[in-house]
DNA sequence: AAAGACACCTGGGAGC
DNA sequence: TGCTCCCAGGTGTCTT
């Protein structure tokens, strides 16, 4: 599920849930996500007042006094507020559980998340390399340009590369190259400035809208608003292989890039 | 330094 | 019904 907006749609989902509360203990049922959880999380978690939660690319960061839980939601990963021993089925992985008896649930079927910690979170290795957030005032057209000079991958996997910007996805990264009338296999050394200023402007409206709906389709947290993402229904491009542009009626395509799927117009993109 | 293949894992749907 | 195969919103790591 989570690109940037289904990330950020989470931290906004559970922040009122969880910013001041006190752990009361940690249970977890299944350590072996994407890396191991580390075995002293509940120790260095518990008696700990969650400051803060934010989010750095698909990250996010629950911040204490000692140090800072970094919560990657991975393909299929999502959060929860519940209350205090509610059952749990199959992929609960973890329980993070306040004093006010509320819990903070971690399910997360295909274990590509993670659950780590960092007591400085800006030295640790997979926060200290990443790229720009994209919407930031530093996510500029000729920041990619020049970034992108002399690189002959594709424009698609160059803007899925998190060490150059965060959170844009498979769904985003298409949608915005349509936006901007890009096709996806155009090396990213071969773009001017100016398409980029098209792309950049078209990523920022793009996660914004999405983030506005709520996602694309991730499950909302009980305890908030219960309700889904709805940006699936704005999707121009994603999942519509075969079917006519919406701008000229041509039939979308479909090819493979970095064994992710892209779908493009062959008449709107170059 | 950069490109490409591969790794991790489960569930759902298509096809036989 | 059941089996096999392919696909899925991610990304670090290893090899060329």
């Amino acid at each position: 599920m989570p690109e940037l907006p289904e990330v950020e749609t989470s931290r906004r989902g559970i922040l009122p849930y969880v910013k001041g509360q006190v752990v009361g203990a940690v249970v977890i049922r299944k350590a072996l996500l994407r890396w191991p959880i580390p075995a002293d999380l509940p120790q260095r978690l518990v008696n700990q007042s969650i400051l803060d939660v934010t989010r750095r690319g698909k990250y996010l960061m629950l911040h204490t006094n000692k140090g800072c839980l970094l919560i990657h939601l991975g393909m299929s990963g999502h959060l929860r507020i519940l209350p205090s021993g509610h059952p749990f089925q199959k992929h609960d992985h973890v329980d993070i559980l306040f004093r006010t008896g509320q819990c903070l649930r971690f399910t997360d079927p295909r274990r590509f998340g993670a659950i780590l910690w960092a007591t400085d979170p800006n030295q640790h290795p997979l926060l200290a390399k990443l790229g720009v957030e994209p919407l930031s005032r530093q996510f500029t057209a000729d920041y990619l340009f020049q970034y992108s000079r002399k690189r002959t991958l594709t424009i698609k996997e160059f803007i899925m590369d998190s060490h150059i910007v965060v959170g844009v996805g498979n769904i985003y990264t298409n949608e915005a190259l349509f936006s901007a009338g890009i096709h996806p296999q155009r090396a990213a050394g071969r773009i001017s400035l100016q398409r980029y200023q098209q792309l950049v402007i078209a990523i920022k409206v793009i996660l914004k809208k999405a983030i506005q709906r709520g996602g694309t389709t991730l499950r909302d947290f009980q305890n908030s608003a219960g309700k889904p993402g709805y940006f699936q229904q704005h999707l121009q491009i994603y999942g519509r292989q075969g079917l006519a542009c919406l701008q000229c009626k041509d039939i979308l395509r479909e090819i493979r890039l970095s064994q992710r799927s892209s779908v493009y117009c062959p008449t709107c993109q170059r």
